[in-house]
DNA sequence: TCCGTTCCGTTGACCGGTCAACTAGAATCG
DNA sequence: CGATTCTAGTTGACCGGTCAACGGAACGGA
């Protein structure tokens, strides 16, 4: 009746894997935390707006949008009502195809953005970066970057991807 | 109506971060799937019979289990809830202390356990190992472990904490 | 042209979790 | 001892998300 794990996977690989679930389940936590009580935003609204910020004209099909998430499209649908009902988004629809709608950034969401950003930043600094000296955030960048998911076109296999040719 | 983190976060610090939160979610979503597929156990599930194989007798209080999980109590109850159904664990009321009652691993649960242990570590190494060299492995345990929450005992604070003395 | 198929977004039912309120048992202190 | 307070666990109401089913619009052959 001994642990699993530690028959299993061997020091630091333990360690590494350890480390890495549970610094990700508290840093998160807290920023959601902070976020939420500075500024009334979850992750989730926060990651919208700036997807939204960064496109060209401030606005986003809902599927392209459910895609960036890694959201349903009927989560996002369900958080844009959201955002949408705090006037931080509307909806637009498309001129040359009826099926989609656009979410486009309003003036007051955009100036949420803008100053939710600063605090947040400034909390994955604290949380995250200012741990590591600028050498080891370039060493971390390049490990890090190299599991699945990482690349954002690299989406990452179930399984063994199902490769037929 | 530029990009807010690009103008904040600068490239290697930005890419580290985007590595570190992508990466997380694509990996743990993949566990997730392959665990329930194979097992019908969510993270959650195998997490709690782990914590009970690992503990003295097979057994925990329900707010040990609530305080290692990182779950609210009630949480921790309904989750219980569902072990309890599919036979993997039992209530065990605590002869001490009327008001605790334990969640005490069955055979059954830890043949269970066992079983999915051995594919889900294989998993982890698939997703997360098998992309670094024994080096890189310490490196990278080096480097989370010094993240908030990673080591066991320091918990993390939310915001400032608030000393009051 | 018209029908089948596919794609986009929404909706209803449900699930896993939180928070707040509660109950029962233990601990503390007069 | 009894009154108060604290602690463990459960429950009800809710929230954020999924899944499955759907409706309307676009596409692609016969």
């Amino acid at each position: 009746m001994e642990a699993i794990i530690d028959t299993t996977l061997e020091g630091a690989a333990l360690e590494a894997w350890r480390s890495y679930l549970q610094s990700h389940a508290s840093i998160v936590r807290v920023l959601d935390a902070e976020l939420v009580a500075e500024h009334g935003l979850t992750t989730r609204d926060y990651e919208v707006l700036l997807y939204l910020s960064q496109a060209e004209g401030g606005h986003l099909p809902m599927s392209a949008l459910a895609e960036r998430t890694m959201l349903t499209r009927s989560g996002i649908t369900r958080l844009v009502d959201g955002l949408v009902g705090s006037g931080l988004i509307q909806r637009v629809a498309c001129p040359n195809d009826a099926r989609v709608s656009y979410a486009q950034l309003t003036d007051l969401g955009y100036e949420k953005l803008r100053r939710a950003g600063c605090s947040h930043v400034a909390s994955i600094r604290r949380l995250f970066l200012e741990h590591f000296s600028p050498a080891e955030i370039e060493q971390l960048a390049a490990l890090l970057s190299r599991l699945p998911g990482a690349q954002p076109g690299r989406p990452c296999t179930l399984q063994d991807p199902p490769v037929v040719d």
